[in-house]
DNA sequence: CAGGCGTGGAC
DNA sequence: TGTCCAAGCCT
């Protein structure tokens, strides 16, 4: 069984040079673009998984800062990495960090490894992100498959809105055909920048696109995404509000907290306890004997 | 594998 | 306002 071509090969040949050369003119000069230690790309990649660039920025920079090597993060309590992490938001990151420094401390040196089997090994590394630092840190040829990359390959290949609500099998066989031979790693970084700022999900800026004229989508005329829409995720009143809200007193107290603190932030004590319970059972939260709660040490 | 997991900005 | 969305991972 052979895979069709995803496009006329002169239409591929022109996908990836006028993409590249896009970026080339017009990549936003973020911090971990410029010579990062391939430490910093990892540090960026996780504050990155499901937060935007303008949060991460300043979050980020106090990070390396502080932490300059897998080592001196490894040597603080875990309570530190979550309170640095601020609000960036699923606080759980901050403990994976923390976690594959320790890792990379014990099994590589303290150096950030750069295959790809011993980065997925790490806690809080999955497909994405193991891709990604191993294309942005160390120039390795992977295919890299996050929202914006399949936004695009969704749009400009298959000439549909929206890719599907999971990763399939045809989107990662079609991500590594387009793969180019040589500059992966800057087709990548590419693919994910028209996404994030072009092809955006909302409202696609289709007249600032360098491969307009090769868009299958816009060829098409735009069809709507007609597959069931995805549920959106409930927030009001659900445990995943009360963690934050019981999160947001402990980070920003200098110490430990008398229980009456947290109690004070949610009203529904079986649901406040059973969100206590669960930051406790993840390792966000401690509590001591005295019935103070403190970040964990 | 569908659902849980934070937070805030844009519309 | 509420809804959608943002460089995912884990179970």
């Amino acid at each position: 069984m052979t895979t069709p071509a995803p496009l006329p090969v002169a239409d591929l040949a022109r996908l990836h040079d006028e993409l590249l050369d896009w970026f080339d003119r017009t990549a936003r000069d973020l911090p971990w673009r410029r010579n990062a230690s391939p430490w910093a790309v990892m540090v960026s990649e996780f504050m990155l998984q499901q937060t935007p660039v303008s949060r991460v920025l300043p979050v980020y920079e106090a990070w390396v800062d502080r932490w300059p090597t897998p080592a001196a993060l490894a040597a603080e309590p875990t309570g530190e990495a979550v309170r640095a992490w601020g609000r960036l938001g699923y606080p759980r990151r901050a403990l994976r960090l923390h976690a594959a420094a320790t890792a990379m401390v014990d099994r590589h040196g303290g150096e950030v490894p750069s295959s790809l089997d011993d980065l997925l090994a790490l806690p809080g590394v999955g497909d994405y992100t193991a891709a990604a630092v191993s294309s942005f840190a160390f120039g390795g040829r992977e295919a890299v498959l996050d929202t914006n990359v399949r936004r695009v390959f969704a749009r400009v290949v298959r000439g549909e809105q929206f890719p599907p609500a999971a990763v399939t099998s045809a989107e990662r066989e079609l991500a590594t055909v387009l793969l180019p031979v040589r500059d992966a790693h800057r087709w990548a970084a590419a693919t994910m920048e028209l996404g994030a700022v072009v092809c955006t999900a909302r409202s696609p800026r289709c007249d600032a696109c360098p491969v307009a004229d090769l868009c299958r989508w816009r060829a098409a005329g735009y069809p709507a995404y007609d597959r069931p829409a995805r549920r959106g995720q409930a927030w009001h009143g659900t445990d995943r509000q009360c963690r934050g809200q019981l999160m947001a007193v402990l980070r920003d107290a200098p110490g430990p907290v008398p229980k009456s603190a947290l109690d004070a932030v949610w009203a529904d004590a079986l649901q406040r306890e059973r969100a206590l319970d669960g930051l406790v059972a993840d390792g966000l939260v401690e509590p001591l004997p005295d019935d103070t709660y403190s970040l964990p040490s």
